[in-house]
DNA sequence: AACGATAATATGTATGCACTTATTTTGTCA
DNA sequence: TGACAAAATAAGTGCATACATATTATCGTT
């Protein structure tokens, strides 16, 4: 019984998905009228309303006032990614998780952290560089740059206990972020630290975020090989 | 005027999101409930469900019947992505799209495609590699696996002509996925097609698709140096 | 104290209705 | 013919209400 068949809204939502899978409402096609099909499937508009979201929530269709509900010509794959904590991902393999400060200072932001935080001019930042380990072997590797003018309590944290991470998040909440993912060459400074060798495919993992307008941090973390992210809907 | 004040129910979610900013609500403490709020905020319970549903499908609360609403003690980073057809992807930046395949074949599945598709045994399916350009210049290589059985069609398609990728979406919808993003050295065979060095650090995209529980297709996607995947929220 | 049945509770879902808003269609006038 | 105004349309939103369901809390029995 893993899949119990749903019933409500969810199975209006398999039933139009159906029809669009079977080919009733081709691609391109134009959906009937949420009262029309409220009427057909014997519920209400607000039921038909709602698998409708779903379906548009999840790119399968399109929805316009008085232009009517249409299936997608070209679906995109919509992926949805959690990023956990590096100590939640560790965790979740079963593995032992580690953390190690390897350097800290202050020191103005460099330009590519400048311009990613939006600022104009550089500013004097806390840059913490950090190792998650994984059963004692590197996991991830994190360059972080955190904002002394949002966050300055962050100065008086002892990160060689608390990942900046974890600090940042229960006491700095974020409202906005931006994330890049990418393939990366390891230098040999990296591939020292990641227990990989010098030229090594890396994942590459850029985030910043910010509370309002404020920037709070930018982080750069680098994964070895047979790092992967994986999605399934 | 780019952001209209929001109101009704976008209004709610905000308030509410701005109290977990703020602290009101912190890191795992609970939410009045649904009818309190209601009442405080005067309006109708339906209204701050719409509001919870929409932080609560954003990662930012949790809700469980009768254990109320919390706020979530280590929010993870709820990234979405959407991975568009590379026509598609190309045109947004300006470019001119190009396509080209490669090599053609039918063989039977290696193993690594045969068990990602969940088959117990090899099948004898249709392979296609094919290149997307860019002004000419490779964007993106492609290595694909086509189930003969699921999508016999397939065989009499001329794939030079047509990308397998968007005949398949337009013949051929899927209803589920598998999505892994990794990163990769380049081999010399891989540069080449690329116009990249032998070792290059790849971004590696790869995607199986399903209708019900009939495999489709699986592809591996490899972009040179310079790819990268971006979301914002 | 341990266990299990039972009650209490907060969210989930469904419905009918009224009204709003974006967008297209239509119609009129220049 | 074209441009602009008005009407029509289909989805979006809000509310009051009722009932369903999952979970937790309570209480009585052994």
């Amino acid at each position: 019984m893993t899949a119990p068949d749903p019933t409500g809204w969810r199975a209006l939502r398999n039933t139009i998905h159906q029809r669009i899978l079977d080919g009733t409402y081709g691609p391109g096609a134009r959906l009937p009228r949420d009262a029309d099909l409220a009427m057909e499937l014997g519920c209400a508009r607000t039921t038909v309303q709602r698998a409708m979201r779903a379906l548009a929530d999840e790119g399968l269709i399109e929805r316009k006032r008085k232009g009517g509900t249409r299936v997608l010509a070209r679906p995109v794959t919509r992926a949805t990614f959690d990023i956990p904590v590096a100590r939640e991902e560790v965790k979740a393999t079963g593995r032992a998780y580690g953390y190690q400060l390897v350097a800290r200072e202050i020191a103005p932001s460099p330009h590519s952290v400048t311009a990613a935080m939006g600022l104009s001019a550089p500013e004097r930042m806390l840059r913490a560089q950090a190792l998650h380990l994984a059963d004692r072997r590197p996991f991830m590797f994190e360059d972080r740059w955190i904002s002394l003018a949002t966050v300055p309590e962050i100065a008086g944290v002892d990160l060689a206990v608390e990942s900046a991470n974890e600090w940042l998040l229960a006491h700095r909440p974020y409202s906005h972020y931006t994330l890049r993912f990418s393939a990366a060459n390891a230098t040999a400074a990296q591939a020292e630290l990641l227990g990989a060798r010098a030229g090594d495919a890396l994942f590459v993992i850029e985030r910043c975020t910010w509370l309002g307008t404020a920037p709070i941090t930018c982080v750069t973390a680098l994964a070895p090989p047979g790092y992967a992210l994986i999605s399934r809907a």
